[in-house]
DNA sequence: ATAAATTTTAGAGTTAACTCCAAGTCAAGA
DNA sequence: TCTTGACTTGGAGTTAACTCTAAAATTTAT
């Protein structure tokens, strides 16, 4: 039914510094504590901590994240607040994945450049190949 | 010919204090010094700025943007290595890029959800909707 | 019952990547 | 020439997000 915070540490590869950090931050609001003082994390809770892993990962501050569980916690007058910020963050991220890809494809070029010049050797030879000549103006233009 | 640090903080959107601190980190060893001790980038050192923000962007840190520059300045003996590393980085990319979009299915059912929640003005009846309710099943199942 | 492992707290320390400051030098326009 | 703005250095300060320490309490295993 519960977890302790060294269970909760293994499950989200979080480390048990990395819990009460969060926590003391104000990330986990609805844990609670068994008599003798110890965490008991529910699967409410490891369901927030999921959603902060999303948010993390996509780039939101713990700051931002913080906000949204403070509008959470305030109840259904945040709701319009709450809905704004996901569908911002949503318009961040697909920006992000749009400027990976375009990354993507220089680190692609770099690959084809440094195959050539591993094979012969040389890198100022492998970039007058007329391909990779070819492909580099296709990117850098 | 030749670009003071100001202009090229302009040109990169990145600051003076950035641009020197990259330099004390050794990632722009081919920026020249005029007579009186002035900075002069050139056009090439804009390129090497360009691929710093495409790894740093990809979330390569500091160091691993000055491991590449280095092996560049041994010369054609690191050819491997810089090849290997492009495309490890690459494969990181790709990884996080498929991790943005399984985000973003998250994100997209919060945002259905907070819409239907901002409609009903109650985020619980919203959460017992039956369409919502299939699509948090087809996420998090 | 006891040893070993886990958890508690407050608070200090770390790392990456900036960001700013002071005091002095340099450059361009009126 | 004078002033104003840009540039120089070394070094200190900041921020986010951990990461660790120490001493005490609790829990689990034998």
């Amino acid at each position: 039914m519960g977890y302790s915070i060294g269970e909760v540490a293994k499950k989200t590869g979080l480390t048990t510094h990395t819990l009460r950090y969060y926590e003391k931050e104000g990330l986990l609001p609805f844990v609670h504590k068994s008599g003798s003082g110890l965490r008991v994390f529910s699967d409410n809770d490891l369901g927030w901590l999921a959603m902060i892993e999303c948010l993390k990962d996509t780039g939101m501050p713990l700051k931002g994240i913080k906000q949204y569980i403070d509008w959470f916690s305030a109840g259904d007058a945040t709701l319009p607040q709450r809905l704004e910020m996901f569908q911002k963050h949503k318009a961040k991220i697909q920006e992000q994945i749009k400027q990976y890809q375009n990354h993507l494809k220089k680190i692609d070029f770099k690959i084809k450049l440094y195959k050539k010049a591993v094979e012969l050797g040389n890198l100022n030879l492998a970039m007058q190949d007329e391909e990779i000549e070819a492909q580099r103006q296709k990117i850098y233009k």
